[in-house]
RNA sequence: GGCGCGAUAGCAAAGCGGUUAUGCACCGGAUUGCAAAUCCGUGUAGGUCGGUUCGACUCCGGCUCGCGCCUCCA
């Protein structure tokens, strides 16, 4: 039986599907105005191994993630870049799936973009306008008017009187109320065309929050099961989201709310205004992009996650062992087989809101196990559960030898002639020079392992 | 100032009111021409002060420290 964490209500609680079999589940994506860092790749990461676990769990997901494709950074950057929104944004999608491919994440089953849902964002403003949440600011800027939501707050446990807007920030002062944000801007003559929409309000473009409640309506229905994303975005992205859906629907909007924990950088929240973020790209550039993922899964969703290169190069060492198991696994895939003990252990913690930590640790004893007994059979089932996280999918030994480019210059043929070279030299019992190449190669970060079927190597 | 989360061994990170988490690193042994890998074994925990309990790392409270949200942010 599956517990999900609601932040909603601060617990675990059995997971239902609104629809017996069937979930409908929405994430709020990236805003593409440059390359995804880490944190994003936690996201991506951690919602792929969710809807994986769904699924293997047998049930029929529809899983939605958005893309933000207009909003005022976007505007900004296409201005100084010079080129249109259209082609920033296109740019910056196509190098989100490349990382997120590269993560070994699955394509969501719908990738709404902003721009294509304007007039559904409209429809529903018009709505809550004649619900009477709406209200035309003195700026010509549509805002939601937040006090008049019976519990706004209730997702980020805040009280409306507790919220002190203007704490951080100066308040603008042609809202009714601080809190309340905005649902439509007002055009403004500097902003390029392209960012433009005729609107019973006049000419202008949506607020952010809108577009997550029009595009999961849209896609999944007015009620669904499950919505997720950063931490960060808890209050006020999604409270604000429940106020529109809510508001404009009259009835319950998800059902589950789950919030990943943050990458942090020296104990800080790794952010693009703190400046302290590394791309997926930069990472990729010298760790394996298994290991990123290993790395991310190795820590339970909500906890908190220090990104070092000591702790990528932990998480690659821990992963070299698991996959060494795998040497002797066939190579076609194979169904797990959930009768084994193993299988229920990690089953049980996958169970218990999706604890990967354990459910790894379940994989670290049955590679033990794999060892011990030399199974095959073991090490088929290792795969199959590893495959279930989107992880040790690969050969073996293509894992064990790929190197992220190191440039010392060694292709797997110049090993090969090495080792045969070495293996001259220990028939002729010269032990000197055969160890004068193992060195040689570890010196260029290959290891060599002998075994009874001769020697194989991998880089360290 | 308001609200919330956390503090586990050298590092990372889980579960659990009483019985080995797990990984990396380290040490000893087996194995090896030497190694590596692997196996076997050893050791190092639970911020702090109290309370509850036969028994607490695990529950409750105080304190200290760290982090987050209250502004765009995954």
């Amino acid at each position: 039986m599956l517990t999900i964490y609601n932040s909603l209500t601060r617990g675990k609680e059995v997971f239902k599907p609104i629809d017996a079999g069937k979930v409908r589940m929405y994430v709020c994506g990236m805003t593409v105005y440059d390359y995804c860092h880490l944190g994003h790749a936690r996201v991506m990461v951690v919602f792929d191994m969710v809807a994986r676990w769904l699924r293997a769990s047998g049930l029929d997901v529809t899983y939605v993630r958005n893309i933000t494709d207009i909003d005022d950074k976007i505007i900004r950057r296409a201005q100084e870049n010079g080129e249109s929104i259209r082609a920033l944004t296109d740019r910056f999608i196509a190098a989100m799936h490349e990382d997120a491919d590269a993560l070994g994440v699955l394509r969501p089953d719908h990738e709404p973009r902003a721009m294509d849902y304007v007039a559904k964002m409209q429809s529903l403003i018009g709505r809550l306008q004649e619900k009477g949440l709406a209200y035309v600011a003195a700026n010509r800027d549509v805002c939601y008017a937040v006090r008049k939501f019976d519990g706004y707050g209730k997702l980020s446990g805040k009280s409306v009187d507790e919220l002190r807007a203007g704490e951080r920030v100066d308040v603008v002062g042609d809202k009714n109320d601080p809190l309340d944000f905005v649902l439509w801007k007002h055009a403004k003559a500097e902003e390029p065309s392209e960012a433009k929409w005729d609107s019973p309000w006049g000419s202008g473009r949506p607020g952010w929050h809108i577009e997550c409640s029009a595009m999961s309506s849209d896609l999944l229905g007015d009620h669904f099961d499950i919505h997720g994303g950063g931490q960060d975005l808890q209050f006020p992205h999604h409270e604000n989201e429940i106020a529109q859906s809510e508001g404009a629907h009259g009835h319950t909007f998800v059902n589950y709310w789950m919030h990943n924990g943050f990458v942090r950088v020296d104990n800080e929240k790794m952010s693009k205004s703190l400046g302290n973020f590394f791309t997926i790209r930069d990472v990729l550039r010298q760790y394996d992009p298994e290991v990123v993922r290993f790395f991310i899964l190795r820590a339970h969703y909500r906890s908190p996650l220090n990104y070092s290169d000591a702790h990528l190069d932990d998480a690659r060492q821990a992963l070299t062992r698991l996959y060494t198991a795998l040497k002797s696994a066939p190579s076609e895939a194979v169904v797990v087989d959930w009768n084994t003990e193993h299988a229920r252990r990690f089953k049980a913690a996958m169970d218990d809101d999706f604890n990967t930590a354990e459910a790894l640790a379940v994989l670290f004893e049955l590679a033990n196990e794999v060892n011990r007994e030399h199974s095959p059979a073991q090490a088929a089932q290792l795969r199959a559960l590893g495959g279930v996280l989107g992880l040790l999918e690969r050969d073996a030994t293509t894992f064990l030898q790929a190197g992220v480019a190191t440039g010392d210059g060694l292709d797997a043929a110049d090993v090969e002639r090495m080792i045969e070279a070495r293996a001259a030299a220990k028939k002729a019992r010269d032990f000197a020079e055969a160890d004068r190449l193992r060195a040689a190669l570890m010196e260029a970060g290959i290891v060599l392992e002998d075994g009874p079927q001769g020697t194989t190597w991998r880089r360290a």
